[in-house]
RNA sequence: GGUCUCUUGACCGAGUGGCUAGGUACCGGUCUGCAAAACCGUUUACUCCAGUUCGAAUCUGGAAGAGACCUCCA
C-alpha cells in the first residue's frame, strides 16, 4: 500500500505524495450536479476524473468513501427572479413539484452516468435531505461570531474571518482586500456588509416554492453550506481528498474551507483536485453560454445549437466519450471537435480490437518482445497524478506487439501472454474503467449466426461465386457490421 | 480592470534542458479476387523576440494571441 502516487493539490499548486490521514481508509468528496437539467459533456469530465481516482485508490487497496452530492436545492439565481432558485425556477415553468423536477434529472443522469461506466459514489447524499445539518453548521458559524443576521438571512462575514485567519484567498489565490475595497453594486446585496459576504441562509420571498424552517426566518440554504455539512457529516471534519472542475475554486471551494475553518480552525482536505473545462470552439462548454451538448445528444448524435446548426456528424457512443476524455489530462482543457471524437473512436476499437486477439494468439516457446516494461510505465504513468494520457499511449505498444505477434512478425511465451492480458484487465478495464462495447449480451447468438453467414460465404468464394460472397458482405455492411478477409478465415465487427 | 493559465506537426493531445510520446488522418509498401483490417515505412512540430547554457520546444525576461475565474456554471 506504500504507493508512489503523485497529488497535483490546488491548495499548495504543487504536486505531493499521496499520504491518506489515515490509511487505509481514504476519503474522497467531489462535488456532484445540480438537477436541473440535463448532464452535458462538460458534467462528464469530472464524473470521469474522479471515478478513475476512486478506481485506482480501490486499486491500491484503500478502502475508500466516495461521497458525490445531487444538489437538490439549487442555487440561487443572479439575475430577474431575485432570490429563487434554480430548481424552484424550473419547476414554476413547467408546473411541478420541485423534487419532481430534481428526481427527474436525478434519473437521467444517473442513466447517462451508467452508460459511462462510472462507478456509483459510495454516498450520493442529496443537499435537501440535509437541511438540518446545514442549519447545524450555520450555527456554528453564528456562534463562532463569524456570521451575522440581517432581516432573515445569515451571511458569512468576511472581513473579520479575514481579520482573525487571514485564510480566505488560500486556494484562489485571490487577494480578497481587493474585493472588500470593491464598489461594484450587485442585485440584492442590501443586507450585506460587505459584497463579498456570502450567504449561509436566505430568507425566501413569497413566490421562492423550495423553503424549510429555520431559527432565523423560513428560507434555504446558503450556495456553499450543504458540501461543508455532508462532507463533515460522512468524511469527518478533515478528510483526504476534495474534488470538483475548477470553475468552482472560487467562490464555491474557497467559500467551503472558510465555513469549515470558522468551525474547526482548519479547511474540510489535506488534498484539493480540479479538472480541467471542455471546450467548444475554444470556449468553456457550458450552462450560461448555451453551448453545451448533453451526454444523450452525444449517444443519439443529434443536437442543434441555438443557431439551428447540427453539430454532431454523427452518434458517438459512451465509450468513445470515455476514452476521449481521458487521452486528454484532467487538468488541461480538452477541446471538442468531430474530427476529434472519430479519432478517439477509432483509437478505442483498436484498443478494443486488440484484446480480443489477445485472446487467440499462439504462445511460443520464446518471446520476441520484452514486454516487461509496460506494466511498470503504465504504474509511473497513473502514478503521476493520474497522467491517463500516457498510461494509453503506453497500452498501445502492447496494442503494437500484440498485433504483431498475431501476424506473426514476433513471438510471445504463453506467461507474456497472460502479462498481456493482466496488463488490460487491470489498466484498461479497471482502472480506466473501459468495456467492450461490442460485447453485448446476446453476443452468443449472434455469434452463432454470424459464423454460419461466413460459413455460407466461405462456400461462395471457394467457389469463386463472388457475386454472392459481395452481396452477403454488403448487405452486412447495411445493417452495421462489417466483414474482413483475412488469411484464416473472414473475420466480423459491429459499427 | 484584477488574479491565474495556456500557445506543440493536417487534427487531437503527452512530455522533457541533449536520446524526435501516443492516437487519428495522409502517402508509399506487404497482404488480398476486390475491399477492409493488420503490419512495415515515410512526411508534417514545439506562437514570436531577446537572454542563460556546450546545448532550449523545455529555464529567465519581454511581446502577441487565446482561455478560466472575479456572478449560477463540471
Amino acid at each position: 500500500m506504500d504507493s508512489k502516487l503523485i497529488i497535483y493539490n490546488t491548495l499548495s499548486r504543487q504536486k505531493e505524495l499521496f499520504r491518506p490521514l489515515n490509511a487505509p481508509y481514504v476519503g474522497m468528496y467531489v462535488c456532484g450536479p445540480t438537477v436541473y437539467g440535463d448532464a452535458h459533456l462538460g458534467h462528464a469530465r469530472p464524473a470521469i476524473t474522479f471515478d478513475v481516482v476512486f478506481r485506482y485508490l480501490k486499486h491500491l487497496g484503500y478502502k475508500v468513501r466516495y461521497v458525490r452530492n445531487i444538489t437538490d436545492v439549487g442555487h440561487l439565481e443572479h439575475d430577474a427572479d431575485d432570490g429563487e432558485d434554480k430548481i424552484a425556477k424550473k419547476a414554476r415553468l413547467e408546473n411541478l413539484e420541485p423534487m419532481e423536477v430534481a428526481q427527474f434529472y436525478t434519473d437521467r443522469y444517473h442513466a447517462a452516468m451508467d452508460r459511462l461506466n462510472v462507478l456509483h459514489p459510495s454516498i450520493e447524499p442529496h443537499a435537501s435531505g440535509h437541511i438540518i445539518e446545514q442549519i447545524e453548521l450555520v450555527q456554528k458559524i453564528l456562534d463562532a461570531g463569524l456570521a451575522y443576521e440581517s432581516n432573515g438571512s445569515i451571511y458569512f462575514d468576511i472581513r473579520k474571518y479575514q481579520e482573525q485567519t487571514k485564510k480566505y484567498g488560500c486556494l484562489s489565490g485571490r487577494a480578497i482586500e481587493d474585493q472588500l475595497s470593491t464598489t461594484r453594486e450587485l442585485d440584492g446585496q442590501d443586507d450585506k456588509r460587505a459584497s463579498s459576504d456570502f450567504a449561509l441562509w436566505k430568507k425566501a420571498a413569497p413566490e421562492h416554492i423550495m423553503r424549510w424552517n429555520s431559527p432565523w426566518s423560513v428560507g434555504f440554504p446558503g450556495w456553499h453550506t450543504e458540501c461543508t455539512a455532508m462532507g463533515t457529516k460522512y468524511l469527518g471534519e478533515n478528510f483526504d481528498i476534495h474534488g470538483g472542475g475548477m470553475d468552482l475554486i472560487f467562490p464555491h471551494h474557497e467559500s467551503e474551507i472558510a465555513q469549515q475553518t470558522a468551525v474547526t480552525g482548519h479547511g474540510p482536505c489535506k488534498y484539493w483536485m480540479h479538472n480541467n473545462m471542455i471546450t467548444i470552439n475554444g470556449k468553456k462548454m457550458g450552462k450560461s453560454l448555451g453551448n453545451f451538448i448533453t451526454l444523450d445528444e452525444f449517444f443519439s448524435g443529434s443536437h442543434k445549437d441555438k443557431d439551428g446548426n447540427e453539430m454532431l456528424e454523427k452518434a458517438y457512443s459512451p465509450m468513445t466519450i470515455r476514452f476521449f476524455i481521458l487521452q486528454a489530462h484532467y487538468r488541461s482543457t480538452v477541446d471538442f471537435s468531430n474530427e476529434a471524437l472519430q479519432a478517439a473512436e477509432k483509437g478505442y476499437s483498436r484498443l478494443m480490437q486488440a484484446y480480443k486477439t489477445l485472446g487467440s494468439l499462439q504462445a511460443s516457446k520464446t518471446s520476441s518482445v520484452d514486454i516487461s516494461k509496460y506494466t511498470s510505465n503504465c504504474y509511473d504513468a497513473i502514478n503521476d497524478d493520474f497522467n491517463t494520457p500516457i498510461v494509453i499511449a503506453h497500452l498501445f505498444e502492447a496494442v503494437k506487439t500484440i498485433n504483431s505477434v498475431h501476424d506473426k512478425k514476433d513471438t510471445l511465451t504463453q506467461a507474456d501472454i497472460d502479462e498481456l492480458k493482466r496488463l488490460f484487465d487491470v489498466f484498461a478495464f479497471d482502472i480506466l474503467g473501459l468495456t467492450d462495447e461490442s460485447a453485448s449480451d446476446n453476443a452468443a447468438v449472434v455469434n452463432g449466426l454470424m459464423d454460419m453467414i461466413l460459413d455460407i460465404r466461405a462456400k461462395a468464394k471457394a467457389n469463386k461465386d463472388w457475386t454472392t460472397s459481395d452481396a452477403i458482405r454488403d448487405k452486412l455492411k447495411e445493417i452495421g457490421i462489417t466483414v474482413k478477409d483475412g488469411k484464416d478465415g473472414a473475420t466480423w465487427s459491429i459499427e
